[in-house]
DNA sequence: CAATCTAACATTGTCGACAATCTTGAAGGG
DNA sequence: CCCTTCAAGATTGTCGACAATGTTAGATTG
């Protein structure tokens, strides 16, 4: 008995956010990402459970949890901040994807089963489209991108890989996005790579898939680090 | 101003438990990894409260951050109970643990102190003394061994991957290790290994260290494997 | 006798109040 | 004039009580 299948994205937590401390950690995960809560400001608990309408009890229960997924940081006795992410850090962020993401492709030749492959085939189209019409542009760069990634991690089937990538670190990469606007600057690069990287899994090279997938994150990661050197 | 280095171990959490949710956080990971509190048991918060003799405030945030290490699990209205591995769950962290740590060791051949290379490999004379006089052999089994792979990875000076694998991985191998007393069955081959990834750091070739870290824990995996299908 | 409904109980979720700690700004002394 | 000290205010940490939900055992009915 008991075997619901766990359909929903991951991205969000799959149980529909039956209590206040739920519901209001998806709208502070939200606040965080789209920039109304600024990174490195001081959260004040008295003052977001009354923009919340709710006691501080739960409040704390979802900063806890915001804490685990290294959106906020905390010091005992002194407050909770919104994380603020150096460039250093974000360095470390990609070489963690690189990581992660190349063993979830090399997973996903193995065990993304053809339909999933063709509707991941389906969704770059789309994302071509997009660009070619230069409308929805910013969707692409903005949460397009991160689909493809997270589709590829699904199809992986491992759960503990879509855990990690999902809770801890594309919240973060979503959250930087928005913050620097990130002009992705290379959509059409972007596009050709992944479907390289699609290609490899419908041939069950998982040896190339995961390479393809590595060095796809790594030149975003290179893409970065210019930038940022640039800037000095 | 305020610039503490923070040089604790990061499998501990750093701020020295000022609070009374903290501290009973960590008592709690304890009664988990060594067994106290079983696998699958329900958590009764009234009973949990008294036993630590505080009140159930603290403690639902505590078990929201073990919720985050994923060390229990919660369901809303029904309660929370001490997460159960399966094997397949055991052998995706495994798959985890090959990406995060191939990645570590990597960056380890990179940025690795010789300070810290000679420490380790002094570290690992003591493990080949602990084998060879056959006491203490539980020690490196279910300690020492993560003893040497936590070292590379704080070697890679990513406090990403740090914050990853100490977070959410390595207390489950703990867990793991305990539960089901896991005869490590190979120490001498393990150590070998150890040796001939330090000495790949130390030559600064990081893709041999990234190969070998990635077949040292493929081969562990492997032998789970293993052992689990011989058992049906 | 079995199945279902109901009501009492236990557990989890939420709240407001109090205690402990930190911050800040002014008073006092060198 | 600057530094230290101290007290008032604000914020975080903790607690006990109440409300909402789940569970279970007993009664009722077919």
């Amino acid at each position: 008995m008991n075997t619901e299948a766990k359909e929903s994205s991951v991205l969000e937590i799959d149980q529909e956010s039956r209590t206040l401390a739920d519901r209001v950690c998806k709208q502070i995960v939200t606040a965080i990402v789209k920039g109304d809560l600024l990174p490195g400001q001081k959260i004040s608990e008295p003052e977001l459970a009354r923009t919340y309408g709710i006691s501080r009890g739960p409040l704390r229960e979802a900063m806890r949890r915001l804490e685990g997924w290294r959106l906020v940081e905390r010091k005992p006795h002194i407050g909770a901040r919104v994380v603020k992410l150096s460039a250093q850090e974000l360095i470390e962020i990609y070489r963690v994807r690189e990581a992660l993401e190349g063993m979830a492709c090399r997973l996903a030749a193995e065990n993304m089963t053809q339909t999933e492959i063709d509707s991941l085939k389906a969704l770059l189209d789309a994302h071509e489209q997009s660009i070619e019409q230069r409308e929805g542009r910013s969707y692409f760069q903005k949460e397009g991108d991160l689909d493809f990634h997270y589709r590829v991690v699904k199809g992986s089937k491992n759960a503990k890989l879509q855990e990690m990538l999902g809770a801890d670190l594309y919240h973060l990469v979503r959250m930087y996005r928005y913050q620097f606007s990130v002009s992705s600057s290379r959509p059409k690069r972007a596009l050709k790579e992944h479907r390289q990287i699609i290609d490899a899994i419908e041939a069950r090279d998982a040896e190339l898939a995961e390479m393809l997938m590595r060095r796809h994150i790594s030149a975003a990661r290179q893409n970065i680090e210019d930038k940022l050197n640039a800037k000095e």
